[in-house]
DNA sequence: AATCACAGCAACCGCGCACGT
DNA sequence: TACGTGCGCGGTTGCTGTGAT
């Protein structure tokens, strides 16, 4: 190459910061019609003054109709940190199992609460239980040499195997469209491929007569929408495809296990050597 | 009331990977 | 196989709102 990287943009001829609302109907509108194939080729077709990466962005962290918004709960936390303890700073593997949440959203909440949150924990846990040679605490499984791929499987299979019934994608669609129809798909670390390819053809497949109505009223709705952030014919339209989870204390593969976990040690045993190779680090009972 | 400090969050940046040619 | 291109990801920045002084 030697002339490095092209930049994604001409950075002169693009607008910056903050989206307005008009940019922001333009790029539903526009998505609604036409979907996002190309992303860098998206803005001039929808005659925004933004590099395709913003409009992707955007998109994807809050235009996007799936979108939960909203306060995160008490459930949604512990799973980010217990999925955090599995995958580490792997942001995009963690939103892929919390439906409705962006791998940006999730990454602040971390920052912003949950590490504190952790910390507290830990240091109540740590001041309440001295005693050293307390069994099962030590408990680690080492993932990180593996590649990220490798990580999401065995997070996956983590999961998976400790509910396989309700480790679905699915796709309950309440729309009469057979466009629509649903689909069952065994979640795996493209669980968000997989969803958001169900989102795309959700609007591909939708008719011009059944595109989101946006009036005046629109941004009001949007302002006003309840925790769920949907308003009207939006979450009817695209908001039925969901990840189902099983219960997060299934989870527990580091600190605070549950007996499940260390009344099955053979069973995680023989899942991590299956799933990885090896085992980094024998637990210690 | 003004100022400062901090928290929260949206947006940006640069890198690595996947894929097409 | 090498190279170019686009996308997605994780880290970081900077703006805005809010509480403390």
């Amino acid at each position: 190459m030697g002339k490095g990287r092209a930049p994604c943009c001409d950075k002169s001829q693009v607008k910056r910061g903050p989206w307005s609302p008009a940019e922001d109907l333009r790029l539903i509108t526009f998505i609604q019609k036409n979907g996002h194939d190309n992303w860098r080729a998206l803005p001039k077709q929808a005659g925004l003054m933004r590099c395709g990466k913003s409009c992707r962005l955007r998109w994807i962290n809050y235009l996007r109709p799936d979108l939960k918004r909203g306060n995160f709960t008490q459930e949604e936390e512990d799973t980010i940190i217990k999925l955090h303890e599995m995958l580490g700073n792997r942001w995009s593997a963690i939103a892929a199992r919390l439906p409705g949440r962006t791998d940006n959203e999730i990454k602040n909440v971390w920052h912003t609460h949950l590490k504190k949150r952790l910390k507290q924990s830990q240091n109540q846990a740590t001041t309440a239980t001295a005693s050293p040679n307390e069994p099962g605490r030590q408990f680690m499984i080492n993932v990180s040499k593996y590649s990220n791929k490798k990580k999401d499987d065995i997070a996956h299979d983590m999961v998976k195997e400790q509910d396989p019934v309700n480790h679905i994608v699915r796709s309950e669609s309440t729309s009469e469209s057979s466009d629509m129809s649903s689909s069952v798909t065994t979640a795996d670390n493209n669980s968000s491929a997989t969803n958001s390819n169900t989102c795309m053809k959700m609007e591909s497949s939708m008719s011009s007569d059944n595109f989101l109505e946006i009036d005046d009223n629109f941004w009001s709705e949007v302002l006003s929408a309840d925790n769920s952030g949907m308003v009207g014919d939006l979450s009817s339209a695209t908001v039925d495809s969901q990840i189902q989870f099983p219960a997060t204390s299934a989870i527990e593969p580091v600190r605070g296990c549950s007996s499940n976990l260390y009344d099955n040690m053979d069973y995680w045993y023989n899942l991590f050597t299956r799933s990885a190779g090896e085992l980094l680090e024998l637990p210690e009972i």
